[in-house]
DNA sequence: GTGAAAGCGCTAACAG
DNA sequence: CTGTTAGCGCTTTCAC
């Protein structure tokens, strides 16, 4: 059924078919239902190519992310889907991995398949060496860019996310001020956020006299691998570095110091204190459950759609919109 | 820069210009050459719009889920993408939510937006009432519709699943192996494959004599309320209904007994025995670690990916392919 | 308020 | 091997 059916069956011309399709004022009442009513019996569905073609765009963004299967970007993802739908627009889910290469790839692929803009999860498509960001700059220039939980400063790139560094600052006073000495920072990642928070965590150590590189422990493993991070703390401890606090950079190393702890009968949270990041569900099945920092990933999702659908609406908006997250108390911290 | 433009620089028709587009084989070397460096040149990239038009097709397929933040649907949604995009083929991705009404309204949506094929993940798309499954009939009208972790028999329709009843059976069975006599059945759904496994459980108990409605627990609140779910156990405990069993449908539940056994100071696995369903990442978080089955969705969605590479290609394929589970035993059972 | 007609960029016969 | 041409289904001027 095409829109030349519709308007022999309606006995009126294309262009008034088309015109009721899209909901032009200067249609007749009388007429407009005519149409419909054929539209109707006849279940008409506009073909979605031609009308792509007519006006260069099919209502869909392209979302990034490294690993659809991580339960912090699924959840992102998830958000951010939902709310485009009910604007309209849909969703070309791109799962990269972490290779640069494959980033850049996809990227392009997705400008390609004339997606109105990218959104990229998640804050590893950001790089140290700028260099290596000439792939977004790109972008950037055939499509607005939104970056969810990073930043980088270029034009059509806007940037929501969470104030990781105070957050992470924030988190190791706690432990700092409830009497914790050594407190190890334990992360798994270098991208952008991973380096905000990184930062947070020396300040903190630096501003008390405490800060001692051996402290700061890359986990290089796998992100599903439990045993993996569990045995490389053991080995931290049989190595003798002792420590009474702990801030991770995702509730997963988080979990493994937990269990850490119990292999080595250290009460938590009088002897080891722990505090994690992403306030996921495993903060519940710690036990005990998972001290954690929230950062805001639903309120920054849905920062993130408005501000899109006003820049595709060709209004201003802000470039970079910050949150602030927020520690979650639970049974890892006194 | 269009096709045209690429003509006129290379001194080509159009016609060639789509020839070199399309790897048909006749074209002089030297004339492909000539045109791929113009193409080259000025950075060109065809419209998908223009080819979908011509074609009727993009290349993609529809992705429906329930809800994409769940970890085991985020999964499934990891490694189908990444296998069709290895093919060429990309993903609209749509989170329906659990109404049947909202399901309808995305498959038809994603068919009106020309996908070659639908991919349905997870069994909450099969309802009991079979009328209720017209919209796949519908939908199987139009495209072929793959069902990951269901079975529906029709034509154009194709299952992929994991015999959850024979995995719930041996579950069941194992724990009565080693003992137990009251084995609670824990479940959060009623899905096509959330029958089949408690069909499982309800099978052994009964050859074992010992079947008891009672003893089939519902859960009804949110996923991730893990304190809801331990509350439920809790009440169960203190109205006097106990058990030294507990096979759960998911390993959200089998956590949660976990949780709720500690609050009794009940010993797992003599006192209690547990195991949970999908062998998520939950299992190694859990302490004593959780016994869960494997399902094996790494090789359905393989499998599912294949066939409908097949289908798509216009071949032959089976219409209902059936994997095993597998029980991974850990600490939670003896 | 409505219709005619010219594209949008590409594919695919059909001719040569 | 290569070019010509007629669509694909819709949007959008421009007349009337």
């Amino acid at each position: 059924m095409t829109i030349y059916e519709i308007a022999q069956k309606a006995d009126v011309s294309i262009a008034t078919v088309s015109r009721v399709l899209n909901g032009s004022q200067s249609v007749s009442d009388k007429t407009r239902n005519k149409v419909l009513a054929i539209m109707e019996k006849y279940d008409y569905t506009p073909n979605a190519f031609a009308r792509g073609l007519g006006l260069n765009t099919m209502n869909t963004v392209g979302i990034l992310c490294a690993d659809s299967s991580d339960p912090y970007l699924a959840k992102a993802i998830y958000f951010l889907e939902e709310n485009l739908r009910a604007n309209q627009y849909d969703c070309f889910l791109c799962c990269t991995g972490y290779e640069l290469e494959m980033k850049q790839k996809y990227l392009n692929l997705l400008i390609s398949k004339k997606v109105d803009s990218i959104i990229l999860v998640g804050s590893n498509f950001i790089y140290e060496k700028d260099e290596d960001n000439q792939y977004i700059r790109d972008a950037a220039e055939q499509v607005p860019v939104m970056l969810l939980n990073a930043s980088y400063d270029c034009n059509n790139v806007y940037c929501i996310l969470s104030n990781d560094q105070v957050s992470m600052y924030e988190a190791t006073n706690t432990l700092l001020t409830a009497g914790a000495r050594k407190v190890l920072y334990y992360y798994n990642s270098r991208s952008y956020s991973a380096r905000k928070k990184i930062a947070g965590y020396q300040k903190a150590m630096e501003e008390a006299g405490l800060l001692d590189p051996q402290y700061m422990q890359f986990y290089a493993g796998p992100h599903e691998d439990l045993q993996a991070m569990i045995t490389q703390l053991a080995t931290l401890h049989e190595s003798g570095l002792v420590f009474d606090g702990l801030v991770a950079s995702d509730d997963n190393l988080a979990m493994a110091a937990v269990k850490y702890a119990k292999q080595y009968h250290l009460h938590i949270p009088e002897e080891l204190s722990i505090i994690g990041y992403n306030n996921s569900f495993l903060t519940a099945c710690s036990d005990p459950e998972l001290s954690s920092i929230d950062n805001k990933l639903e309120s920054l999702c849905n920062q993130l759609t408005e501000a899109l659908l006003q820049i595709l609406s060709g209004k201003e908006t802000a470039k970079k919109f910050v949150f602030s997250g927020e520690l979650i108390k639970r049974g890892t911290t006194k």
